[in-house]
DNA sequence: AAATTCTCCTGAAGGC
DNA sequence: TGCCTTCAGGAGAATT
């Protein structure tokens, strides 16, 4: 499931292969994803030569001549760039048919989107209203602590909303908050500062690692190339049902917390 | 108004 | 073996 260490990953690798090639032809087989894929989309790109493919949030923003092709991947999309005779399987929804190859968009669950947003001035509805990346300068503990200011809700969902700060989804937040020793059920008004610290910290931390790793495969991740990542080697208790607290030994508990399953150890996280 | 719940979809896993 | 049920999950939309 992409996060937001695969779909940097996907942007880095894909990025250079990219960038100067010039779309020919979009083919849209399944158009219903998230949101419909604009029926004109395949007339608008003809021509129009890739300029850049940036990332905000999880959004992967293919930066056109006349505008950017808003790609998310949802949990199931990935993204690759593979050669002209290779015939498209099930699920390959779309393909952009390039100088030197067709950049592929497959993703069986479809909750993932593909849409066109012309060059102006306002910045597409999707990334209004986006908290800090985490990876960037405004993201502090300071930021956290102010931004929680009275909040009821726990933690573990205020750091995935992503008015709060973007890229943080569950595979993630459990290890960070793991790492920072705080209980996913806590009220985020009332960590401390030298938690929020803490918070931060490991949040930076674990999403640097996955990006070092290239992400993490669960079931179908897969990069720009169609490698998978490895960062699942290095999970400490996402997923890890009844086994022992890497810290202290203690059964690691799970608990549906906001519809997500969490992990955590009881007795190191307070 | 903040916080929670619903919703889209498919594949994997579990039960019988 | 196979059919049926359950569940996971990003995040905008709807609801409380």
């Amino acid at each position: 499931m992409p996060e937001l260490p695969e779909v940097e990953t996907i942007r880095a690798g894909l990025e250079p292969v990219l960038v100067g090639q010039t779309v020919t032809e979009v083919h849209i087989r399944q158009a219903q994803l998230r949101y419909l894929i604009p029926g004109d989309l395949p007339p608008i790109l003809r021509g129009q030569k890739i300029m850049a493919l940036q990332r905000r949030a999880k959004y992967l923003l293919l930066q056109m001549e006349q505008g950017i092709v808003l790609i998310h991947l949802g949990m199931s999309g990935s993204l690759r760039f593979v050669s002209t005779d290779q015939p498209p399987e099930r699920h390959d929804h779309v393909d952009f048919v390039l100088d030197h190859g067709i950049l592929r968009y497959r993703d069986p669950r479809r909750f993932g989107l593909v849409l066109w947003h012309p060059a102006c001035a306002d910045p597409h509805r999707l990334l209004q209203h986006l908290g800090p990346e985490p990876l960037g300068d405004e993201f502090t503990s300071a930021y956290l602590c102010n931004k929680a200011q009275g909040s009821k809700r726990a933690i573990k969902n205020f750091i995935m909303d992503s008015q709060v700060v973007v890229g943080v989804g569950n595979i993630y937040a459990n290890e960070a908050l793991f790492l920072a020793r705080i209980h996913p059920l806590r009220l985020a008004g009332t960590l401390s500062m030298h938690e929020w610290k803490e918070l931060q910290r490991n949040i930076v931390a674990v999403l640097h690692a996955g990006i070092k790793a290239g992400g993490t495969t669960l079931q179908d991740f897969v990069n720009g190339s169609g490698k998978p990542g490895y960062f699942q080697q290095q999970l400490l208790v996402y997923g890890r049902d009844k086994a022992p607290c890497p810290v202290c030994g203690e059964e690691l508990h799970k608990e549906v917390i906001g519809q997500r399953s969490s992990w955590f150890c009881p007795v190191c996280q307070r």
